[in-house]
DNA sequence: GTTCCCCTTAGAGTGCGCTCGAAGTCAAAT
DNA sequence: ATTTGACTTCGAGCGCACTCTAAGGGGAAC
């Protein structure tokens, strides 16, 4: 599958794919016989698991951590659940900061509807 | 109240409340003898609601947009409820992704714990 | 065969939201 | 009187996560 085809069906521009493998969230993309890059089923995957953790807030820094844990291979696995738990709490954590503003923004959205 | 107790009390910084103040998200802080700024109660009130905008991740912009409707008075009423409806549906949609996403990292971690 | 378009790399540029630095003022403490 | 330290303005700088540009290389379509 070409970078295009990748880029649509991940979501992420062609740009991003490049900038990702570079900074090496993504490892051993396979290349054409033109040296163009051929991605796979698995590196779709892969992608759609690295957006999980961009969309909720993992540092991209975090990220990189993480794909040179798995690398490492299976005596990383209790470091890589670590990593996963403690980026659970922040996210618990946001969605209960994000529903307490909620109920302010309510609140306000109400104050204006009296008044109108 | 000083700079520095606006801060400590808003959880802005210092440096943050000067840029709020230039680029108009807060209008009229008072000055002292000495030209100081000097924050009302008032102030402190306001500088919360914009954090908790800002924390549910309403762009600076768009909260310029709403501090000049304010600031325009009454007859603005609709259009600011408006807005933050449009916010509120955008925060809503985010707690339905972040709380999607979670269900994955529950899934990921769960079966980390299977291969310890 | 040449036009066209997408691909490659490496590095520079962008937008956002701050954050900091420089240069200067002022008031209280020593 | 002078030192200290917090304040002022204005503009520059920074960190993050992309995003784009430049320069060049195939390869299919006309």
């Amino acid at each position: 599958m070409t970078i295009q085809e990748a880029a649509q069906r991940s979501g992420l521009s062609a740009h991003t794919l490049r900038y990702y493998e570079r900074i090496g969230l993504i490892h051993s993309v396979g290349r054409n016989a033109s040296g163009h890059r051929d991605y796979a089923e698995q590196d779709l995957e892969w992608l759609a698991f690295l957006t999980k953790l961009r969309t909720t807030g993992m540092p991209v820094a975090d990220m990189c951590r993480y794909t040179e844990l798995l690398r490492r291979g299976p005596e990383t696995i209790g470091e890589r659940r670590a990593m996963l738990e403690r980026h659970r709490a922040r996210v618990r954590a946001r969605i209960a900061e994000l529903s307490q503003d909620l109920l302010a923004l309510d609140y306000k959205i109400d104050m204006y509807r009296g008044q109108e």
